[in-house]
DNA sequence: TTTT
DNA sequence: TTTT
């Protein structure tokens, strides 16, 4: 069981791009509030990476917008990878199965997922 | 592990009551979307029972109203009881945990948790 | 939005049917312990419904049994339907879309889902 | 919102620390499996670091070793930091608000939360 | 690098 | 109707 649910809104524009086999991939990070404990009204933000494939990579790229607030259910995956200079980093980043649409007129509440 | 993650809209306004020793409780339901498989553009609607105790059942009444989109985390309780005629029958809802109001201005994305 | 997550153990073996067009659904009740605030060591359990569908309700029915701790993923569905004298009621179930196998020797942590 | 719910096996064992006002914190890593899409059988790794605090920070210490099998609550976290040669990093944990021992014996499904 |  |  690995599954992550997030409300947040997107700090960028999402991007769109292929892989070479011309799968649809896209990324965008959410900036998700938390109140801070026994300090009220003060709230921080973790600014969480999200990325998306296929069908719903295409839907986010084309229908929502930095600054759009949006549901966001998926898993969190940990990815390894080496720097130029060869040191070992790792990645943080939601995948996402399901984007809701939450603000903007009555497209509201509208939804994408994927399978 | 007993965990619930929900996103709709109140039915109608949430009602507020109090136990004999002086314990807010309220009471709404939420309105929850989803697409019907292989029926594009269809959705259906689960109409959630959800149960909301002390200071997060005072600010869901006072802040939320029906029609209101809502994100709601808590746990799923069945609880069961005995009708007047000796019948048992069992009811299925959600204890909020947090209330996270979602349309509406400047509002926007403002929460509200117990504990 | 509407996801679910749990840890439990089966109340009894699972039911395994087909629909007249052959779909695969089988049921079961899943004990859901938790602790009762301020009552250390005092747990109460919520007895849930299960339902699983095609490939995953097969597996359910071939390698759970009753008393089998599981982790459970879906969503919360309510369920409306008429009595034989033509009351309304309403069930709520757990649409499982991922069943985990949680104790048992090295079978620990297998896990079957849906689509 | 943000809400992650976790099944996997720690890595090693926790290790316990007190900040200097005394409060007590544990960290470990969980290995959390998912079955690779498309090839049978084939199974990848995420490993996640958890962070707990205050008496469920003493509980995992006490009650939960290298091996364990753990359901895991929480909130994905992503802290920056600065290198000592002046890089800016950022690291992602859950901040765990359950933790759930899910093998061993009678111990089984013991749970231990914060709050 | 960050959103309202 | 309930599991450990």
């Amino acid at each position: 069981m690995n599954h992550i649910a997030l409300i947040g809104r997107l700090t960028r524009d999402p991007e769109l791009r292929y892989t070479p086999n011309g799968v649809a991939v896209s990324n965008f990070d959410l900036a998700v509030d938390r109140p801070v404990p026994n300090q009220q009204g003060e709230r921080e933000t973790d600014f969480i990476r999200i990325i998306a494939w296929n069908k719903l990579a295409e839907n986010v790229a084309n229908y929502v917008k930095k600054g759009r607030l949006v549901g966001v259910e998926g898993r969190l995956q940990i990815r390894s990878y080496e720097t130029q200079d060869g040191q070992k980093r790792r990645v943080a980043e939601v995948v996402a199965s399901q984007v809701q649409f939450l603000d903007r007129g009555r497209d509201d509440s509208a939804a994408a997922g994927n399978g």
